[in-house]
RNA sequence: GGAAGCGUGGCCGAGUGGUUGAAGGCGCACGACUCGAAAUCGUGUAUGCAGAAAUGUAUCGGAGGUUCGAAUCCUCUCGCUUCCGCCA
């Protein structure tokens, strides 16, 4: 949620980014806006009206009670429960508006109303070449006896399938090669001084196994539990799957506050994520590429807004480093005004080359916040100072274990079906070369 | 799932209807004392909203109710603890 002062001091950038994301339609401003004075205003009032009753609670104490005060104070009571009832209506759907207007966004977010408008802004690495016709994940994972869709279908339906043999072993040396990176300070020290991001802190990331539910809520704080037509509920229940370990990370400091010299704190969660993949239909059916379930190693930060954009810089950077470190080719894609989140101010994907798919394919995004989600989910900050203030909040993939894999059959592939391993994730593979 | 108890400030803890945003202690900050420190003493030390400020107002897990007046009484709800049941 964005600071209504905010809004009022700086209408012309919560305008663009109205518009620019594609909420022209929904929101009014202006409406926002009359409806905070007349807050303002009633709340003044019945803060007058309190102010009265108090003051006459406080004679009425030494004294008998009186019979004027006690009318006077009868009087108060139904005038106040008018005007409370007013203000929480009115409060209601301010908040409602409030909560609906979109996240300003940085000056280099490209403006754009489509993904057509989302920018390549650096392809990084060579494609593989092969001396024969390189088959795609699935074609593979049959051959191999990695993916069982057809049981899946079976047990669960569709989106779902079994993760069998070695694919197995290969998922659990990625999990082991990101945890084993990113909790090392000199490799996050290493990252940081190669992009130049000075002044980050080296701080190495902790990791953690978070719940995969979470509180109707705190979801909504987050902003993330729209379109609930992609989140699983569970029956009965006020909680949710979780569509991203993000979801249950940046959630777990709500109402904290921290002391700055905490800061940064950075997490690395792996957790299965869960999406319905509403209005997917049809898309994406070959093999394991959308899921409605899918394991994922995900980066969450809480840091002070001086070094928050940097802070997304380095997710990014991270997230090269990762893919580099496993020879992948890939591009670096800048998204536009449309495509990047409600809450978020500036968005990274990074797309890997599928060889067997003949193209790019999202396997990274990295989200930066700003102030947006900390506003509503309460996360603050003790300055050195001594003055309170929001943390900035920001969240990147680190590995998307289901796109990730198939991006590692898909470009080691050879031509008896067999995978070359990745040097970097050799070591959690018994030493071995291929799989 | 059943039963009981409990939820107060950074922490501990008092407070069962009337200036209680809340005693006391710990912690922390500043000051005094000291060559310096410890000890001691003094002062200060929650957050939101409105306001330039003075100040006002709200907040004692959360929501609602009773009352002229609620941290205190009632209802619901969330969480924690203990016992029983079940269980990876």
């Amino acid at each position: 949620m964005l600071d209504i002062n905010f809004i009022r001091a700086h209408r012309e950038r919560v305008e663009d980014a109205i518009r620019n994301k594609g909420y022209a339609d929904e929101i009014d401003l202006d409406h926002i806006l009359q409806l905070d004075d007349e807050r303002r205003n009633l709340s003044g009032k019945a803060d007058e009206l309190r102010r009265e009753r108090n003051q006459i609670a406080g004679q009425m104490k030494n004294g008998k009670p009186e019979p004027a005060l006690i009318e006077r104070g009868k009087a108060i009571k139904q005038e106040l429960a008018k005007l409370e009832g007013m203000l929480a209506e009115i409060e209601t759907s301010y908040i409602k508006e409030l909560k609906a207007v979109p996240n300003v966004y940085e000056d280099d977010v490209p403006v754009g109303l489509s993904e057509d408008e989302n920018q390549v802004d650096e392809v990084v690495g060579e494609k593989p070449v092969f001396d024969f016709t390189p088959k795609n994940h699935y074609e593979i994972g049959l051959q191999r006896d990695w993916i069982d869709k057809e049981r899946a279908a079976k047990v669960t339906g569709a989106r779902f399938a079994y993760i069998k043999g070695d694919m197995v072993k290969l998922q659990m040396a990625v999990i082991n090669f990101v945890m084993n990176s990113l909790t090392n300070e000199a490799i996050v020290a290493e990252i940081i001084k190669k992009h130049h991001l000075t002044g980050l802190s080296t701080k190495p990331f902790v990791t953690v196994l978070p719940p995969l539910m979470l509180r109707t809520e705190m979801y909504d704080a987050m902003d993330r539990l729209e379109p609930r037509e992609d989140r699983y509920k569970i029956e009965g229940e006020e909680l949710w799957l979780q569509g991203s370990a993000e979801h249950v990370l940046g959630s777990m400091h709500s109402g904290e506050i921290f002391d700055e010299a905490e800061l940064p704190i950075r997490y690395l969660g792996y957790a299965t994520s869960f999406r319905q993949e509403a209005g997917t239909y049809g898309k994406d059916m070959e093999g394991i590429i959308r899921m409605h379930q899918f394991d994922k190693l995900e980066m969450e930060s809480f840091t002070t807004k001086e070094t928050s954009r940097q802070e997304h810089e380095l997710f990014v950077a991270i997230q090269r480093w990762l893919v580099e470190q496993l020879g992948l080719p890939y591009r670096v894609i800048k998204k536009c005004t449309y495509d990047i989140g409600k809450p978020d101010a500036r968005g990274i994907d990074i797309e890997v080359w599928l060889p067997g798919q003949g193209k790019y394919r999202e396997t990274h995004t990295a989200d930066y916040m700003t102030d947006y989600q900390s506003r509503r989910l309460n996360t603050r900050v003790r300055r050195a100072d001594g003055t309170l203030e929001l943390v900035h909040t920001n969240d990147a993939t680190a590995f998307a274990l289901g796109r990730i894999m198939i991006a590692i059959i898909e470009n080691y592939q050879q031509a008896d079906g067999s995978i070359r391993i990745p040097e970097a994730l050799r070591k959690y593979l018994d030493g071995k070369e291929s799989l």
